[in-house]
DNA sequence: CCTCCAAATGATAATGCGTCTCAATTAACT
DNA sequence: AGTTAATTGAGACGCATTATCATTTGGAGG
């Protein structure tokens, strides 16, 4: 939980022969202090309201290059739009479970698991890159209400 | 691996109150006999190659159906379009590795992960109805080939 | 500061998968 | 065979995302 100078969010993007444009330091800065999954709209949306005025085309030009870099990881939930979320470090990956009803995201990491994939992987010859696991269901709240 | 007749695909519509319009049997018979994993248009494209000329539009729709009913299966390899695969049973359960240079998919199946998605889910006070797990990254022999 | 220009932006057109509309057709029951 | 509600095909439409291109701008160099 670093807190993020002005500063240090644009040497994020001037450490990748990436102009510091005010708008790159918006987008960023909104997904730094945000622990929500958000979609492209939705950060649109957010930065309207903060009087941060950024087109469509550079908030999805934006979140491309942040994830190239690994700053952000998109995630496919399966609705038809991509989401969002901070990368924190390289090396803290989590998974997701996703309420069908009130659209929850809880995250978890399961080392077990984790392991288990890359035995799998390995059985088929397969070189692992990457993953996702989703798990899909009803949270608590919503179980209970039937 | 049941060999499927004529009248047994016609079943399969009419037990669950459809029609058995040679459209939809065209889309089923393919599915049934065919172990990739193929998205709608080449399912249109096979089709008219055979003389069977569908509509796109009915062949979303029969997927949709053949999916509602648990014939068939609608995986996202995050590529942008659904792939559809037979589901020959429903307690048959499998996951998809997917090769991200040449696309081929390796199905698996592992009980100990499955457990274990279980127990997460319970963790956290979640029913899980379904999930997805895809493992992407190189296949034996695009990783030989460097 | 001032200049310069490749990189970035905004507006909007284009793309692509998938869904919807609606008139015409047809499966299946009597 | 006649009836009718379900299904089909053709094309319009929706929506998230990407591409285009004229305009603007960050930041290096002077
Ligand atoms: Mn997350
Ligand atoms: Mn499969
Ligand atoms: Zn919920
Ligand atoms: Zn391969």
């Amino acid at each position: 939980m670093t807190t993020h100078g002005e500063g240090s969010l644009k040497k994020v993007f001037r450490d990748n022969q990436l102009k510091a444009t005010p708008q790159r330091l918006d987008v960023l800065k909104l997904l730094m202090t945000c622990s929500e999954h958000l979609d492209a709209e939705e950060i649109y949306q957010r930065l309207l309201k903060k009087k941060k005025n950024v087109s469509r085309a550079t908030i999805y030009r934006t979140l491309e290059v942040l994830v190239e870099h690994d700053f952000v990881r998109k995630l496919d939930f399966g609705d038809g739009r991509m989401r969002y979320e901070q990368n924190q470090s390289p090396d803290e990956h989590h998974d997701h479970m996703v309420c069908q009803v009130c659209g929850k995201v809880i995250e978890f990491y399961n080392p077990k698991i984790e392991d288990l994939q890359e035995l799998v992987a390995q059985k088929h010859d397969f070189v692992m890159l990457s993953h996702t696991m989703h798990i899909y269901g009803l949270c608590s709240e919503c179980a209970e209400g039937q």
